[in-house]
DNA sequence: TTTTAGCACTCAACTAACTAGAGTGCTAAC
DNA sequence: GTTAGCACTCTAGTTAGTTGAGTGCTAAAA
């Protein structure tokens, strides 16, 4: 266990590295007001802290720089969220306007707004349309030979998908169909429509349709599964400006990183906790090579149960305070916004 | 006008710059094949070509590099475009697949091939909706207060509205509302929607609906401007193996125009020719800063209407010739699937 | 026992001087 | 008109030297 002095210690390099990005001697330390001891004292326990793994040198004659764990123990032990003014809640609160018509919008929002706040680079992922419950389906003929076929949510998401109509099946006998599916799969989530017809509706719908082979086909296209979560990145230049992504190596990496096929940050969002902020220091992440970045993650909820999240990537040298503040606010925020939302 | 041997010597110099980076000295160019002059003729031409503006020279003990007009010549009277060969083509004739339920599907595969198959960065812009025209009107309610509207087309893209019902309004006359609109507004294009509201049908709504500021209220919501037409990009990290783009500043600036919020680029591929290549060389782009890059783009049709355009954003020194073959076939390629694709 | 002052030592980062080499422009010969 | 030869220019890379921030250790002070 460390001593109060040695927290205090840890305290000052972490937050005076986080600020200057350069390795912290024991001089500098010794004059914090908080520290009251000799820049020889410091070096003693720096020397031991570093020992215990928490502090690293970059080369013998170097100050010192806390290590994954310093950051984690300063994480979860010294730091003191920023508490933010007025100003930035009120351009939070701001988030859902009176006009927000589409909750993508508001989450792309969301993200700029992150960016902007913390100057870091913002991932937001949005409701899982799989979760979605099905409200209404519809199918609207195009040509002779497809048809759009609409999928309303109860969250009031439209999934659109573009049917070929197998050749010699009557529009009145596809109306039917589609009658009988919006009566049949009310209220069941998208995910396992499919299924659900499947396993229920296979008898029922053979009486109606004759053609079984043509019926399957165009269920397959109907219910196909639906295109994934969407991810909104902002702020990706911002990156640039921290001196440890100087590095075109490791710059390169991070926008692969970012890029969207991948698909690591999507499943650290997933699966953050439905509550609190979570952060995620370097290995943390279990993303490969990513020794370098954090990620800083929230839910954010609809009737308490966790249908997105938001994120933050920066460098394990990031501003954890001031960041963990803010995420905490806004998935509060949003969390009660679309609630309000949906409720109207 | 240029003598046929400066033509051969530019033709040389672009070729050698445009593989490898460095500038050109007279030596190399003296020892390609084509060119049976010895170094010290080439230098005098060299120095002509300067003279004229075709030529640049970093600094005095340097070669030389093609400057922009240098590279407008080449594009204009020297390069040959590559062809391609079978296995290429037939990536190509695989966009389009079977199972294409969205535009938007292929469109950014589209882009992702662009950009392996060149190594450089791909933009894609797509159909844009406020052209479409009106098929199919739609409105689900959801909550006491509220209703997804929807909007189908004639290309069948489907366009959600989420509206908040005002205050003492029946749902039947709503539904009524929406069938006057459905009756009346069919073939008319998204972009004029409320304003043949307006101009022809105020008289006869007012008829129908006794609370006029209601229904404005409704209608206004629900005809609201549609979402801009969404940009792809793909192999934006592909900019970073470029050495002209080792630059941190010169990055930044590029990532910058990428990141969307930028409308340069969109204006651009919108202003693109209904038919053939187009190269934008350095500041032809009018981009801001732009003097390093150049953006080969090309329209694709449906019906020999331009609805959408692709582009490879690269530097001056970009393999224009691969570039420009490629693009050739895929922008025809294109339209002609599109057309398929919605004739089914 | 804990803290501090002093001092020798280390090492990255910067600077200046030097070198190598690629390429040029000019002149004179072919 | 073309080419060989040569002096000159300028960048990039190397080496050696200097500076300064920071450390670890020791011995004295508290």
């Amino acid at each position: 266990m460390l001593t109060e002095r040695q927290k205090r210690i840890l305290w000052a390099i972490c937050e005076d590295y986080i600020e200057s990005a350069e390795p912290v001697g024991s001089r500098s330390v010794s004059k914090k007001d908080d520290v009251g001891f000799s820049a020889a004292t410091i070096r003693n326990e720096m020397a031991d802290l570093e020992e215990m793994g928490f502090l690293e040198q970059p080369h013998t004659s170097a100050g010192r720089i806390p290590s994954q764990q310093g950051y984690r123990f300063y994480v979860d032990h010294l730091l003191t969220p920023q508490i933010w003014g007025d100003e930035e809640i009120h351009a939070i609160h701001n988030l859902f306007q009176k006009d927000t018509t589409h909750i993508e919008q508001a989450i792309e929002h969301t993200s700029e707004l992150l960016s902007q706040l913390t100057n870091y680079t913002s991932v937001v992922i949005g409701p899982k349309l799989q979760d979605h419950r099905l409200r209404h389906l519809q199918m609207i003929p195009l040509t002779e030979h497809s048809a759009v076929f609409i999928i309303v949510t109860d969250l009031g998401h439209v999934n659109q998908q573009r049917v070929l109509l197998p050749e010699g099946m009557s529009i009145s006998v596809m109306e039917r169909l589609v009658n009988l599916l919006n009566k049949r799969l009310q209220g069941i989530s998208l995910s396992k429509l499919r299924l659900v017809v499947e396993r229920d509706l296979t008898d029922e719908l053979t009486r109606y349709v004759a053609e079984y082979g043509n019926m399957i086909f165009l269920l397959d296209q109907m219910l196909a599964p639906q295109q994934e979560n969407r991810i909104y990145t902002s702020g990706t230049t911002k990156m640039l400006d921290q001196p440890e992504f100087r590095d075109l190596h490791k710059m390169k990496s991070l926008l692969d990183l970012l890029d969207g096929k991948n698909q690591s940050i999507i499943q650290l969002l997933n699966s953050s906790p439905s509550s609190g902020v979570q952060v995620k220091i370097g290995n943390e992440t279990s993303i490969e090579g990513a020794n370098h970045i954090s990620l800083i993650i929230a839910s954010f909820t609809l009737d308490s149960e966790s249908i997105g999240a938001i994120g933050v990537l920066g460098p394990t040298r990031m501003e954890y305070a001031k960041v963990i503040g803010l995420m905490d606010i806004i998935s509060k925020d949003i969390s009660k916004r679309l609630t309000e939302f949906y409720e109207k």
